[in-house]
DNA sequence: ATTGATTTTTGGAATCATTCCAATTTATTT
DNA sequence: AAATAAATTGGAATGATTCCAAAAATCAAT
C-alpha cells in the first residue's frame, strides 16, 4: 500500500497549489483509495488505512478524504442518507448503483457526453460540476468478474 | 394551501396502487410542497405543515415524505451532506444548485435527452432511476425574478 | 354503522455519520 | 534551532433521520 512516484507527484502537487501540506497520512489515505477501487466509506477507508498506519485516527480520516476531494483528486459519492463513498478521481465517469447488491460501478463518459450533457443548461447557468447517478440493476457477474471497471487496478499506465 | 381536485385524485391512486391509505396528512404534506415550488428541507416542510395543521407531527411529515418519494410523486434531493430537500415531481428534469444563493432549480430534460443518457451505459446496465445534478453559477437574478421555474406556480393548467 | 384488522400518526428516545474542539504534534519559514 | 502555521488526535457534540410502542385513524366486512 504505497503510492507509485506518479501518484506521489501528483498529491504534493495538488496539495501545494490549495496551500496546503504534504503529510504522511493523506499519502496514506490517497493510497488506500488507489489500491482498491470499491466507493469505501470514510468508516472502510479508516480500516484499511490502520493496517499500514495503526496509529492514524477517525477524524484524520475524514480530513483527509475532505482534503482530497477538495484537491479533485478523489469524488465523494451520495447515496440518498447513506455514509458517503468515496472514489479516486479517474477522469469523467458516471456511477450506477446496483441495487441487489449494494455496489457502485464507474461508466466512463466520453468527452463529447460530458460537453453535450452542459448544453441542457439554460443560458447563464455556468456548471462547475456534475453529476450522474443510476440506480438499477447491473448485468449478472460473468463467473464472479464484473464487466465494468468496479475493482480495476489502481493505474493501468 | 389545498390540494387541487385533479392532484387529490392523483395522489389517492398513486397511493391506493402502491397499498397505502389516503390520510389527511399526507394530502397536507403534498398540497405544501405544491403550493412553494421551492425544495424545502423535511424541517421547512413541517413549520409550513404546521401553520394550517398545528397538530402534526415531525415524525409524520417524514414518513410523508417518503411515502411520497416511493410513490415517486416525489423527488428527494441530495446534496453532499446537507438535509434531503423534496420537490414535487413534475416530469424529468435535472438540478442546479447555485454556490452563491444555496437555491436549487430545476432544469427540464426532452425525451430525447432522458433517452440518450441511459445509452453510455454499457450492455446489461437496467437503470430504473437516473440523476442528474449540477453544481455552480446561476445566473443573476434579472429585477429579482429567477429565468427558471424555481417558484414557479404549482401548476400551470 | 359497529367490529375487527391493519395502517398511520405521534412524541420522545435512539442512532450514527460527521463535525467540532482544544491539546499535541508536525511541517514549513526565518 | 526557534518561531509560525497547519495538521493530527481522541473524545465530545451535533443534527438529520430513524426507531419505538402506544393511541388514533382508515378500511373491509358484517
Amino acid at each position: 500500500m504505497k503510492l507509485l512516484p506518479i501518484d506521489k507527484r501528483e498529491l504534493e502537487e495538488a496539495l501545494i497549489q490549495n496551500g496546503m501540506r504534504a503529510t504522511r497520512q493523506r499519502e496514506h489515505v490517497y493510497a488506500v483509495l488507489l489500491s482498491q477501487r470499491d466507493h469505501p466509506t470514510a468508516d472502510e477507508v479508516y480500516a484499511r488505512a490502520k493496517t499500514d498506519m495503526p496509529s492514524i485516527s477517525l477524524a484524520t480520516v475524514y480530513n483527509c478524504l475532505e482534503t482530497l476531494v477538495e484537491c479533485d483528486l478523489v469524488k465523494r459519492l451520495n447515496y440518498e442518507r447513506e455514509p458517503s463513498r468515496f472514489c479516486p478521481n479517474d477522469g469523467d465517469h458516471a456511477h450506477f448503483l446496483d441495487e441487489q447488491s449494494g455496489r457502485v460501478f464507474d461508466i466512463s463518459l466520453s468527452e463529447d457526453f460530458v460537453r453535450d450533457v452542459t448544453s441542457v443548461l439554460p443560458d447563464g447557468f455556468e456548471a462547475k460540476k456534475v453529476k450522474l447517478s443510476f440506480t438499477g440493476y447491473a448485468p449478472k457477474s460473468r463467473n464472479g468478474q464484473n464487466p465494468v471497471e468496479e475493482n480495476a487496478p489502481a493505474r493501468k499506465d
